[in-house]
DNA sequence: CGTATTTCTTGAATATAATTCAAAATACAC
DNA sequence: GTGTATTTTGAATTATATTCAAGAAATACG
């Protein structure tokens, strides 16, 4: 399926052609996962073909390393956006983030699943979710030294905790029928409430 | 006197020859990863050649989902030996169990973290991974119903969240470098502990 | 314009790994 | 011993990733 873009000026014939590849990437691993993704699934909804892939990617590693990479910016930059907030305000902002909205569909939850099991044997994927987790237990730590009261011993330990808790409901909510996206949102909510000592 | 050696037949020709599969399979895993390794690779780990690992199995998938299948089920079967325990002590021995001994090293909760993965587009893995998800979380309630107070809604609450921080702290020991297996089981036991009314 | 140069694109060739299969080797029953 | 069932293998087959030489298109420049 040929997708005609408009050409944007600020964006070099280049780059657009790598967000093609992405956007296909990104439909076929929701479709099919990316084990079952093959180069020519990509080449043919990024209009294009598989070996040319390769003049803009090392290989199908290395478009899954970068993709992921410029998820994990995308992320960072929408999270770093609630830093203004209250606290309070905050947590429910994280909580809608990671429990609603289109980032936060079951599929799209594979997709995070499925790239963490990649990045278990690769050194790009795991750095960059390594400097993820970090960006995100930094805002937590913010979030819990502005809080009222942290009823835990550290607030860092209180960040290890949160995040930890949206991993694990994240994960269960895909793989489990006895959650779904709107109680995960609300046990994740209340248990950060409850940590920071919003009452 | 004894003259006739006792047949041991507790496991038939077939079934040592699945289980050197499953050894070498995991061996290489460890070593390299699942998506990593060759059939090549498992079959001179178990000492047959390639083709021979399918007369055995359907194909690769086969063995990691057989394989993975009965890792759930020892895993099941040793935490069903806790429940015989004092909810406190059950608690403990769950916290042993995810973040100490050699079912609970990095490399283990890399092929965990790996299997995940795989699960997320391999339905009989995703159907095993649920079962067991199932089967932790009914352990879970039963703890915190015999135990002196639930700060939660219900012990369906606390199971749920008990289990999503269990999931998310082994990852984030993998991955992450500001929390390791020791600091995990500590936040583990305490949290449940805390949850549970055992101050 | 015309053409030189750079960038883009492809199909054909190659490499690797999973899977199939016919047949050989081995174990086993009688 | 001989026939049958099971185990085992190596040699094809298939699928996919990757390489590469060369053609097409765009762009720079006189």
């Amino acid at each position: 399926m040929p997708t005609t873009t408009l050409p944007k000026r600020r964006e070099s014939r280049g780059d657009q052609r790598r967000h093609q590849i992405f956007k296909s990437l990104h439909d076929c691993i929701l479709a099919k996962g990316y084990v079952k993704t093959t180069l020519a699934d990509v080449a043919e909804g990024a209009g294009m073909s598989a070996s040319h892939l390769l003049y803009y990617f090392k290989g199908k590693e290395d478009i899954l390393e970068q993709y992921f990479d410029s998820v994990s910016v995308r992320f960072m930059a929408r999270i770093a956006e609630f830093s203004s907030q209250e606290p309070r305000v905050q947590i429910q902002s994280l909580a809608d983030f990671w429990f609603k909205g289109e980032t936060s569909t079951i599929k799209e939850i594979g997709f995070m699943l499925e790239c963490f099991g990649a990045a278990v044997n690769d050194d790009v994927l795991r750095i960059t979710k390594a400097e993820f987790d970090e960006s995100c237990k930094a805002h937590l730590v913010d979030i819990f030294q502005a809080s009222p009261a942290v009823f835990m011993e550290s607030t860092k330990d209180a960040a290890e905790i949160s995040y930890a808790l949206m991993i694990g409901l994240r994960s269960a909510v895909y793989f489990d029928s006895d959650i779904n996206l709107d109680e995960a949102h609300r046990l994740f909510l209340n248990s950060i409430l409850s940590m920071s000592g919003h009452t």
